[in-house]
DNA sequence: CGGGGGAGCTTGTCATACGACTTATGGATT
DNA sequence: AATCCATAAGTCGTATGACAAGCTCCCCCG
């Protein structure tokens, strides 16, 4: 009668409900070797018959293994086995930002990465996303009055940009290099920052503006040139004369 | 009437499924405090009216954070949130390349980066690091013979451009990326590199030779050209049509 | 032989229903 | 009045059916 071997079947009360269960069979397959990476996952009708639960409880199942990032789904095609964790860490030497070598160093690090993340972010960009732009921006505007927010609130400026490229490689880095940027101007900042001139703040102003304006008008050329534009001057403006 | 405020609405395509985004809203409200732990999250029914979405929906969202370790589940009283883990330190995520959508992320990233990292590198190159680039070309085109080896001398090309730009935030980030790139095809990947036709070697080798004549000429702005055009043809090759 | 189109399969989302468990309410019992 | 318990209402667990969206493959037409 039943074509299925009973083992499979999955019963009631194990005590942590049905996908919890489902979630443990399926991983002890993946990790025993059974699904290869690459291999496809069986149909979620299949998952249906061959355990005999509800499709809730099989898409939760399977939800939960691609949050854990063991299998990922695609519409239409199904649900694949991922290659196996191998750690890597991911991040930029904390060594610090000390001689004027590396604060010139670290602006054409930025220029690379921020201007190409400010063209992905005119594409690709959502409403919400520049809605927090702007909100940065106008955080930026009033750090007028109280200088000792202003990199900070240009750090955010920045990042709220590579959070709108809508890919984890650039916020991820621009995050990790927050302090980085904060506490670089530290050793020769007093210079730039506090005998500037009253036309050092509006001009400031006005690039980051055009960077807005082109991520508003989803012109990922133009948003690439204001970035670029924006970080060659400040690092015009930090590069002694 | 509606005592919600539109912003909570999920919209469909977000790219990544609804049940993604909602785990997203609710992570960022449980970890900017907004629900301390031992807290109840609002129930399942709340939160179909708030974000707009159904059950299925839902459920697979809670599934994903009981599974994150975030939330625990009491059936006919509630979710409530868990005491976080304790860590919180901006170690970077260490997370992989793993996904589809990661692999994808993960050129377009490459592409701001190594593009600018090329044109400095024709600007600033000294003769010892250009016949480094070319020993890396010709090692890459002895990989024809055993492919086994293609991904490796692929890596060591584009290190060692990123090591001629002479600054060592390009080059860094590429030796920390290095295992990540050497590991991610292993999913979907047979496909491009085993399978491929014989063209697709000769198109590659042209693509690295125009890099390296532009470095070699110390012209940045065809180097940029030519990296961008190379990653964005790899990016092609791995997205279906 | 090549290309277009449609049938069929697979996942994404929605809606509804019912069972199981918890909590609160309120009245009946002592 | 205090206690107990039955019932109702709220909440999560699971099942089922339906349709939309995306992918594959194969057949048919030119």
């Amino acid at each position: 009668m039943s074509p299925v071997p009973a083992d499979h079947r999955l019963d009631r009360d194990t005590g942590r409900g049905l996908a919890h269960e489902l979630v443990e069979r399926l991983k002890a397959r993946i990790l025993a070797g059974e699904i290869e990476p690459g291999q496809k996952l069986p149909t979620e009708s299949s998952l249906i018959q061959e355990f005999g639960v509800s499709r809730t409880v099989v898409r939760e199942a399977i939800s939960r293994l691609q949050a854990a990032g063991l299998v990922e789904t695609f519409q239409g095609r199904g649900s694949f086995v991922l290659a196996l964790p191998a750690s890597t860490a991911f991040s930029v030497e904390a060594s610090q930002v000390r001689t004027h070598r590396d604060v010139l160093d670290m602006i054409d690090f930025r220029i690379g990465v921020e201007s190409e993340a400010a063209g992905l972010a005119a594409e690709r960009r959502t409403d919400l996303q520049l809605k927090a732009i702007e909100r940065a921006l106008i955080d930026l505007g009033r750090s007028d009055e109280q200088p000792g927010n202003a990199v900070e609130a240009d750090f955010e400026f920045h990042l709220k940009i590579a959070l709108a490229a809508n890919n984890r490689f650039y916020s991820d880095l621009l995050t990790s290099l927050g302090p980085m940027m904060i506490m670089l101007p530290r050793t020769r900042l007093e210079h730039v920052y506090t005998v500037s001139d009253a036309g050092h703040f509006t001009r400031v102003t006005l690039e980051h503006e055009n960077i807005y304006r082109a991520i508003a008008g989803q012109d990922s050329a133009a948003a690439r040139a204001a970035m670029r534009l924006h970080l060659s001057n400040s690092r015009a403006r930090l590069q002694p004369p």
